[in-house]
DNA sequence: CAAAATATTGTTAGCGCTAACATTTTAGCG
DNA sequence: CGCTAAAATGTTAGCGCTAACAATATTTTG
């Protein structure tokens, strides 16, 4: 058991505790040699700091709250291991919290966070980045918060996102460029931004490349595996149906293979699906599936680090408070793929 | 802010802090009525109390390593959200700790869990509950761990499991009472007990039917949707094919489903398929798995359980050192189903 | 070269809680 | 009732670290 603490290694280095302290803590009012010598020192004699000390001192917790509506999507998986394995070499921890829906217990269980487990920030997931109240909340108790892919509100604290208009239109560009013209969409949940943003993406490669979208291509999925299923037998049950169909997240195109699968398509020969965030579900299932990748436990770690950096005077800085990372089109063989750009 | 204290609730109650203390702890050497009139006065003010100051004054930490190999996959992502669920309520925290295969990095993560984040217990996820060396480390450390699904040692510490045996029994006489004659079976890692289990298992379902198993018809898997794409497509081109494939999780048994759209065999017409663990995997694609429901969630609260309820003489009892859970064979629209026990 | 400005290091005083022991109260019993 | 054992409560002393300020060394400057 590691029992060196800053008071050892002051008494083998021959200075006070406090100039210790400074070292581990990266304060710059160290001199040059002094700063060498400890934390050479420190080294050897393998000191590592006590969390719960440092914490108590300092009144910082190392506690980062995770806000999501249902933890066991493929999204929130993907983006709690990026941000579980960051915490692994930062010292942060992360406390999951599921709010389910009822808007009342969410902004409860969002108090208990601040009062009882004393969070050092909070990262807010889609839907719940949504969620006036909870912002309203976060701001008021004066704490600390990112949000993913928001909506509303964009000033009231740092978010990190991707271009999802940008990505949409180059997917459905992409679906066009491999020869499809009957591309159809299902929506994710409404109470998204990033809903609509890929939405209207879709739509604006679609118009750009004079092609019709007959409003029956248009299905309103809420990013549930369940939803796609239905939003997709009506879709491939349609009269005319369509050669290309473009899904909010990759569940739902999952469930769209289903459906192919079920109704005998062939997939991509019959029609293309694409999907969106590039989840673990995308390779594990057949054909692969086509979408955009997101760079999910990347924004995991970005908004960790947010919390990390020092601030300038108790508050974020403007230029940290937007984050717009680069997304992918991952083609894969859930999307005809063989007509190049010509 | 809560900035309600011990010292806050002792003022007003009449009564020295520690006797609240003793109250917030639920130490029995306290009089029903002061206690009654603590936590009342508690409650009213709202008191939560610092995580830090009681870590830093019990020496406990009230943080939970979890180690697994590979976080991504199904399994361990369902077993962590059970975890984090749990712990939001019992102001637990897990650290993830991913290992990735090489020993001695393995070691030496575990180590550092141990000095440097002082967790109060481990989790050893499979594969990592049967590393030996792991074993001896957290032995020699003194510190208290769980296993979920060993194989070695089992005196070694507590453990929680479902009867792999019996399940792997169930579902293969499942598949045989549902007309199937010629079941193969693709095996998971060679270095999990789980694997050698359900193997067995599902060997003596056949032979205490009657049923021949051709060699050809084992394949040795490793719990990837890879792996099982390899041996899926192995079994499904022998001339004999198999018209049922019983994978030893989810993920392989996807795979299998995979193969079998490729190859544009109907499921379950041709071919039936089950899997194992009973995933989210398993009802994100078409058709949703038959396959072993574990209860990962429950297991994870177990885990913590352990390590929150009181020790006699700092060591586990021996009646709370095995944990064997109920499974449940789930039958669903991979494999047929329609034939009845006679 | 001394005074002032700056850089570097040290001192003091807790953060909020709990272990360990000390003390008081209550119960038990002849 | 007095006296002891047991139960209930209180006191003392930190856990290991860091803010805030104090003190000293070093540099700069007129």
């Amino acid at each position: 058991m590691s029992k060196v603490k800053l008071q050892d290694i002051a008494d083998k280095a021959g200075v006070s505790m406090m100039t210790v302290s400074r070292v581990m803590n990266n304060d710059p009012k160290v001199g040059a040699k002094t700063r060498e010598k400890v934390s050479k020192i420190a080294k050897e004699m393998q000191y590592k700091p006590n969390i719960a000390a440092r914490h108590l001192a300092s009144s910082k917790s190392f506690f980062i709250g995770l806000v999501c509506d249902y933890a066991n999507s493929s999204y929130v998986n993907k983006f709690l291991v990026g941000g579980l394995r960051k915490c692994r070499t930062t010292g942060y921890h992360i406390i999951l919290d599921e709010t389910t829906g009822d808007r009342d217990k969410t902004l409860a269980t969002i108090k208990d966070l601040i009062e009882v487990t004393k969070v050092n920030g909070v990262i807010l997931l889609p839907p719940v980045s949504n969620i006036p109240e909870v912002v309203d909340l976060l701001e008021s108790a004066n704490v600390d918060f990112v949000r993913i892919a928001p909506d509303i509100n964009l000033t009231a604290s740092p978010y990190i996102c991707i271009d999802d208009y940008q990505a949409a239109f180059d997917v459905t560009e992409q679906l066009i460029l491999n020869g499809h013209s009957r591309i159809a969409h299902i929506i994710g949940s409404p109470n998204q931004g990033a809903s609509r943003m890929r939405y209207q993406g879709y739509l604006d490669a679609l118009r750009s490349n004079q092609k019709m979208v007959p409003p029956e291509y248009i299905e309103q999925g809420d990013f549930t595996y369940k939803s796609g299923l239905d939003a997709a037998k009506r879709l491939l049950e349609l009269p005319n149906k369509p050669d290309a169909i473009f899904a909010a997240n990759d569940e739902m195109a999952a469930a769209v293979v289903s459906v192919a699968h079920m109704k005998h398509l062939d997939v991509p020969e019959d029609v293309s699906i694409v999907g969106f965030d590039d989840t673990q579900l995308a390779t594990t299932i057949w054909p692969n599936l086509s979408t955009v990748t997101q760079p999910l436990e990347k924004m995991a770690e970005l908004a960790i680090d947010i919390f990390t950096s020092p601030k300038k005077n108790k508050t974020f800085k403007v230029s940290n408070m937007r984050h717009v990372l680069e997304y992918k089109v991952q083609l894969r063989d859930s999307s005809k793929n063989n007509v190049k750009i010509t």
